[in-house]
This record gives structure tokens, C-alpha cells and sequence, in this order.
DNA sequence: CGCCCTCCTGGGAGCGCTCCCACCTCCCTG
DNA sequence: CAGGGAGGTGGGAGCGCTCCCAGGAGGGCG
């Protein structure tokens, strides 16, 4: 069986393709890499030859002499992977996907498992040779974009980090999705409004919350810091931070969570205080997960476009790779929500 | 020499290894791919160097010398990834991280969208190198396995895709999971029990219909075709099904459902109707989804072991690139799954 | 009418590794 | 004490490609 794999898997090289053509090894890769300095008669005679072949040129041997793989690594912190079994990480991959559909790229899929791994990581890709990272939900303090910085490593990060983010990045709006969530329950004829926040050390979070301030002082409702409950983005989480709000706040009469998974943990604290949902509390939650659409009721939700996060991801980096400079100068895009208005407020 | 070292990205090479270690190139290729014949001197004296350079072998030239790759392809059928978007399958790519995470192997990801992509694929596969590939959701009739063997690339599938499955398979026992959850149904006190099935032509939904059918005459409940309704896996086909059943056997007192996506389908129904779960009608669906456990009430189902299988696949896969026999001979794995009891019944 | 420039073209020289053959020690046999 | 393994070892010969350097063939200009 190893011998019927033998060699080459039988594949065709560029050598043969060059002699079918009746022409030199080098002519034959000039035209399937589509260098201009080649005669029309020349390049269809090699075209052709290609064709009848089918041959496809071999990678390793194209990575090995030309110093470059035509790979990119999608990063995924392991311990993150659970949390996000929600259809995140399959729009993610689905968006990335499609960028890479018609390109030679291919997409290499690491997940990785502790810190120390992850400080190896620099190295191993490197080593094992992409082009570029994707890196997911990475921390403020994750050592690993500095780390891909010195060695030259193209990559680009799926939200910001902080204010000052460096590094090309791909977000979603969370300070306008959040205000715009916040304005709707205000227009709603709501006034006392709470909000759920996420880890505070994620920009994101911070930026929901930002937005939720934004709104209720521009809509002229006193601020008020007990009606803002820190969570950790964790439906239990959600939960102690609603019980805590109601203790805090009885005459609350809306909340707005910084996730959906969060809302699920609110949602069952204020069924267990027979607070009905949406007459006495309206809910608002963020992401508009499988979760939002199945609660009971089904709850209103900021929807982020992760497909096209993903595709956008794959397009920086490939800009970057190439050493394009993106379209849009500035190498960060912060891509639009959009609010999804169900039965829960 | 500095130039020769740019190319390569700085990276030390298997002669600087060898000269650092005062050794052969051939020796320290040895140390480094853990062959025995070499000396337990020379051993540490490579290992010593490979450590002191920070030395890691280049992919690609391995690829080429070797003839080998040590990448495995994880191939999912576009179209589906949206019914993917299930926590399935990020908890596949779990498992197989988790399982190639000691390997040297590398998890190439490939999205395949249209019927003529699928088709080009095996080339593309073989052209691209991948010493193996993990075929998720494959349908019966997909020209995909049959291209693979025909090529000699090992694979292995996710689901037999009908009882004289001849490819290496790792499923879930569809059977007895919905034999254990109609059991629990009759345990309760049901004995009217409908169930809504997958689409039969997916060998995986008929199995779950054979263990309905198993439990109801072992229990010596008439059996009665009236309360089987065929549906699609969706949840709009949830509904409908549902709605029919409610039309021609509006006293059944339970139902088993093959997914939970059309559980919710069928669920909203049975709210329309009035009629109370568990009290009037006892709901039981498949898959243990995050849908599951937020529904109202939480819906029992039957759980899979998902990151489990994406782990026995990948060692399935490992083992037959290897040559090695599997373990257990019969290179085809069906893994337990567990009834998940919830107030829905 | 010759010279030079431009446009193509062929093929040598690696890329870093594995495979394999030759060879060199020892050390165990007869 | 010679002969022959067996255990270690070095390095040549590629793997299939890209890069790049010569060099041939035309065509425009002085």
C-alpha cells in the first residue's frame, strides 16, 4: 500500500508538463503562476498540457523552494472553545472560508491548550510555517500577538483589545449595538434601566457598557452605577448579577445583558421572582445566539454580522500577507449590529 | 550565510544541528525521527543542540523528501454548516484537536460547497497533500468516499451512511438512544407515544426509528404507523410534523423527537394547542443541544458524545495512515449515548 | 546596415529534508 | 587470531518547485 502511494502519488511534475508543452521548466512555472513575460502562444501551449495532465503543482515542494506555504493558521485558545460552541466559531470559520474559497490559501486549524502552549506557539507556527494567524479572542494581556509581531508573522485579531489596538483587527460595533439596544427599551417607555456587563477586562464589554451610558444620559435618565451589574459572560454569571440587581433595584423595569447566554441565567432569576418578561421587565440580549431565538419569550437580541467578521479577517490578512495595504488604510474594521426585536421587550 | 539564513525565516537547519552536535546530517535525522540505531551518546549530543538551537524541522522539506505531509484534512460539506452550527461541530474539532494535540499532525480545514466542488475535491485533496481525511456528515449517495478509496486516501466518516457501512466509522448508538429514551417514556406512565423522525434517507435518522419501533413492541404497545411522522430535521419540519400528528392521533401523550431543533418546532405546536408539556404531552428530543436545556420547559434528549467521536475518529484516521491495524480490529466505532432527563417528560 | 534594447526562454542552483548505500568499528565466533 | 556479523555513522542523491542568470531572437533607431 506505501508502494502504491509511491513517490509522487503518480502526480504529474512540472517537468512533464514543461515537456508536454515542448517547452523549459521554467516557462512551464512562469505560466502557471501567471507571469506577464510569457508569449500567448507559449502560455497556451503550456495551458493545455496542464490540462490534459491535470496537473495540480505540489505544495510542499512550492513552500520548500519558494520560502512561503500559501497557508494561514486560524488560532483558537482551547479553553475558550467551550464558551464558544455557540455558532460563533462556525460563522467564524464559515466567513473565513468563503475569503479563502478562491485562493490557493489554505487554512490551518490549531486550537491551543494552556498558557505555556500558547507562548509556543509563536514558534511553532513559525516553524511550522503559515504565512499568517488569525488569532481568536485573544486577551488584553495574551503574550502571543506581541510575540507574532517580532517574528514579522502577519495576523490579524478578532477584537480589539483596548482603545489603542495595534494590531489589524476585525470587531463588531459594541458601543452602538449597545446604545442601540438601550435606546429601543427607552423608546419602549422604560426608565429605570439595569444593565448585565460581561468581564470588564474585555474591551468589548467595556464598550457595551460604554454604550449603555451613552445612551440613558442622552435620553436624560439619571445615571445610576447600582443598576450596573458586572458579570462574566457566563450564565450563572448572569443569573447572581440579576438576583443582585433586584436586590439593589426592585423597581427596575428593564435590563439589558451584555450577552445572551447571560440572559438566559436573568431570565430564569426573574421567573423564579415572578417578574413576567416583557410586562413587568423588558430583556434585551446580545449576540442573537440559537439561545435568543428559543428562550421563552423569545428574546430581543443585538445580532453581530461573525460571517462577515470572518470574511473580513481572512481579506486583512491576506492584504497583509501580500503586503498590499488594505483598502481602507487604516487596518481595523468595525463592522455594524444590527438590533433583533422578539418578544421579550 | 546570513542571506541563506533570511530565507529560511532564521530558522536553524538539520546541519546546523548536526555540525553543532559534531554529527552527521544523517545521524541527527535519525535522533530526531527516534530511530534506534543510534548510540546513546550521539543521542543526547543532537537532542543537546536541537535544544541549545531551538531547532524544529521544516515542514515542507519533510513533506517533499518524505513523501508524507502530517496533515490530515477535516472536510465539511458547506451547505451543512449552518445545521452545523449546533455546537456539533466545534465539539468534533474539540475532539480531534484534542486526539492530534501529541501528534506532529496538523488539522487542515476544507470547506466544500457545491456537488462539482465535492467532486474536485479528491484531487484537490491528493494534490495538496494530506496523508489522510476526516469526512463529516457525509450522505449516502456523495461520490466523495468512493473517489477517496478509489485514490488509496485513507479516511474515515463520521456516521455509517447505511448498515453495510465498509468505510472506517465512528457514530453514536442512534439505536439504543432512542430506544432508552422511548423507554423512558413508556417507564413514565405514556403509552400513546408518537415520534418525528430525521430524514430517512439518513441512515442515522432510521436508526432512531428502529429503536422507536424496538422499544413499542417490547413493551407490548400496539404498534401504529399513524404515529410516525417523517420530517427533515428542520424546524419548520418539526411543526408540521407535529401538526399532522396532532390531526390524525389527537390523544397521543408523548413524543419522541430525532432532534432537538425539531423538538422546538414541535413544542411551539403543542403551545399553540394548548396542550401542556409534560403534563398533557411528554417531549423527549436528540442531541442534548444548547436548545435543549433553554427551552421551556427543558427539553430531555438524548446526548451524544461528540467530542468523543471527533477523538476516535482522528485515532481511527491516525492508525490507518499508520498501517496499523485499529485496536479493535473492526475499524468501525459506535459510542454510547446518554438519556438526558429534563422536566419535559 | 549595424548596434542595442526588449522580450522570451532554458535550465542551473538551490530550498531542507529523508532514504539508502557504503563504510567503519567492534566484538563475537570458530 | 582471522573472518564475519551487527551496530553506528556519513553523506550522496534526489523530492518538485522557484529564483535568477545567461543567452537567443527580433525590431527600432542612429
Amino acid at each position: 500500500m506505501a508502494a502504491a502511494r509511491a513517490r509522487s502519488g503518480g502526480r504529474p511534475t512540472l517537468e512533464e508538463v514543461a515537456a508536454r508543452a515542448g517547452v523549459g521548466r521554467g516557462t512551464a512555472s512562469r505560466v502557471i503562476n501567471g507571469s506577464p513575460r510569457v508569449s500567448d502562444a507559449t502560455r497556451e501551449a503550456v495551458e493545455a498540457a496542464v490540462a490534459e495532465l491535470g496537473y495540480v503543482p505540489n505544495r510542499a515542494a512550492r513552500a520548500l523552494a519558494g520560502n512561503r506555504t500559501d497557508a494561514i493558521a486560524l488560532v483558537v485558545p482551547e479553553p475558550e472553545t467551550r464558551f464558544f460552541a455557540e455558532p460563533y466559531f462556525s460563522a467564524i470559520v464559515r466567513g473565513v472560508g468563503a475569503a479563502l474559497a478562491d485562493t490557493e490559501m489554505q487554512l490551518l486549524l490549531t486550537l491551543v491548550g494552556s498558557d505555556r502552549e500558547r507562548r509556543r506557539l509563536a514558534q511553532y507556527l513559525t516553524a511550522h510555517r503559515v504565512d499568517g494567524v488569525l488569532l481568536v479572542a485573544v486577551h488584553a494581556h495574551d503574550p502571543l500577538p506581541e510575540l507574532l509581531e517580532q517574528l514579522g508573522m502577519p495576523c490579524v485579531i478578532s477584537g480589539a483589545r483596548h482603545a489603542a489596538e495595534t494590531l489589524p483587527s476585525v470587531d463588531s460595533d459594541n458601543f452602538e449595538g449597545a446604545r442601540a439596544a438601550v435606546d429601543h427599551l427607552i423608546s419602549r417607555g422604560r426608565s429605570r434601566i439595569a444593565t448585565i456587563t460581561g468581564r470588564l477586562e474585555v474591551y468589548g464589554a467595556q464598550r457595551r457598557l460604554d454604550g449603555y451610558r451613552a445612551a440613558i444620559s442622552a435620553a436624560g435618565l439619571a445615571p445610576d452605577e447600582r443598576l450596573i451589574a458586572p458579570a462574566d459572560f457566563t450564565e450563572e454569571g448572569g443569573a447572581r448579577a440579576m438576583r443582585d440587581l433586584l436586590a439593589r433595584r426592585p423597581g427596575l423595569d428593564a435590563v439589558f445583558v451584555a450577552s445572551d447566554v447571560m440572559a438566559a441565567g436573568a431570565r430564569q432569576v426573574l421567573r423564579e421572582a415572578d417578574r413576567r418578561i416583557p410586562e413587568d421587565v423588558a430583556l434585551v440580549g446580545f449576540d442573537d445566539s440559537v439561545v435568543a431565538r428559543h428562550m421563552h419569550p423569545a428574546l430581543t437580541s443585538v445580532r453581530q454580522p461573525i460571517e462577515e467578521m470572518g470574511r473580513r479577517m481572512a481579506r486583512l490578512l491576506l492584504d497583509e500577507i501580500a503586503g498590499r495595504a488594505p483598502d481602507d488604510e487604516r487596518p481595523s474594521v468595525v463592522l455594524p449590529t444590527e438590533l433583533v426585536v422578539r418578544a421579550s421587550s
